[in-house]
DNA sequence: CAAAAAGATTGCTCTACCGCAATGTTTTAC
DNA sequence: GTAAAACATTGCGGTAGAGCAATCTTTTTG
């Protein structure tokens, strides 16, 4: 297993270096370049995939062809279409890497299975769900309440990477803005 | 334990009677008038509450004062600001009763313990955390990329009971929109 | 390194939704 | 059962952000 995944393992539960190297023959290592996809739209989500290196975003295209962004995952997360992996239905969602991406995947009936039996993967899938709980909470409430300068000046104060990684079309697909609205708001920011 | 919960906790987790019976000390009954909060903004969240009759929404108020709904909850849903009860850091949202509610409530330390110590309850969580993924997923991608008379539809179509019980001005603010414009689109609707 | 492609900026116009105000309707409370 | 309060509707005007087009800048690719 990947060291970050190791440690990641070992914050979240405590587990020993035995457990982990237990756990870590159900993960495969995959490369994928800039702008290619994990999963696309209509198809069903077979893995959970860790970020080792890199980036992926979820995202959907709506009727009207816009994209929107609904999570970014930098290094040390998961990221996967929960809703697809745990219903088995397909995916109305997209996990594309934004940036050349080291992921390490493991398949769906092997994480379930070990959410059952081993009290690790356990307690790490809740403290995945439990994290995904309060930032979408967050997000909720930003997206029904706030105005589009305070999303981004928001994003800007929690994730400042986001601005040095990735391109203003995609940060605006994640504030539910256009690229233009998003240019004239960075304009009104430096006066 | 009340019988609504006992079936709840029967569906999900195949429990029998016995263990049903144990975990039933856990829980206390609770009524709660119309209106009344269960929880305000800034106390830290002391509870789960299975709402056994009645209805509960959970809602924050912004800035400009505005006050945006995230989720209701209809009977056999368990409801509580998770975030708070997680983190134990002060609610930023409130718990109200949208109808007189009757509610089963598990204390915060009891319920936690019951997740890492009962399978059972362990399995509960795990659905309540799933169910509100899914949830919120939809949620999100709807805030962000569809207009509100799509957003009405959909609720109209997926929650016909939110129209039969509960006042516009809610609705409204679950939608993300003023109850002027709920008012203008339902008359768009009939046209 | 040069050509092409992708992304960013900004003026202009347009639209969805807001918010007040005035009026009508339903619900609550004594 | 009736008065008061809360809720709903609709006309009117205002605003945030969308969307197109033209221009400029940065990144990618051979």
């Amino acid at each position: 297993m990947h060291s970050t995944l190791k440690s990641y393992f070992h914050e979240i539960t405590g587990a020993g270096e035995e457990k982990l190297a237990a756990l870590a023959q159900y993960f495969v290592e995959k490369h994928v370049k800039k702008n290619e996809w994990l999963l696309r739209e209509g198809e069903v989500c077979k893995c959970n995939y860790f970020v080792a290196a890199g980036c992926l975003r979820l995202y959907s295209v709506n009727p009207a062809g816009i994209e929107n962004t609904r999570y970014i995952a930098f290094e040390k997360k998961f990221a996967t279409s929960f809703t697809s992996l745990i219903t088995g239905q397909p995916s109305m969602e997209y996990i594309q890497s934004l940036e050349d991406t080291t992921v390490l995947a493991i398949a769906r009936q092997d994480f379930f299975d070990l959410v059952e039996r081993e009290p690790a993967v356990n307690k790490v899938y809740r403290h995945i769900l439990e994290s995904a709980y309060i930032t979408t909470q967050k997000r909720i409430y930003d997206l029904q309440g706030a105005d589009s300068l305070h999303r981004l000046k928001w994003l800007l104060a929690q994730q400042p990477r986001v601005f040095e990684r990735l391109p203003g079309k995609i940060i605006a697909s994640y504030l539910g803005i256009t690229p233009y609205t998003l240019s004239r708001l960075k304009a009104d920011l430096k006066k």
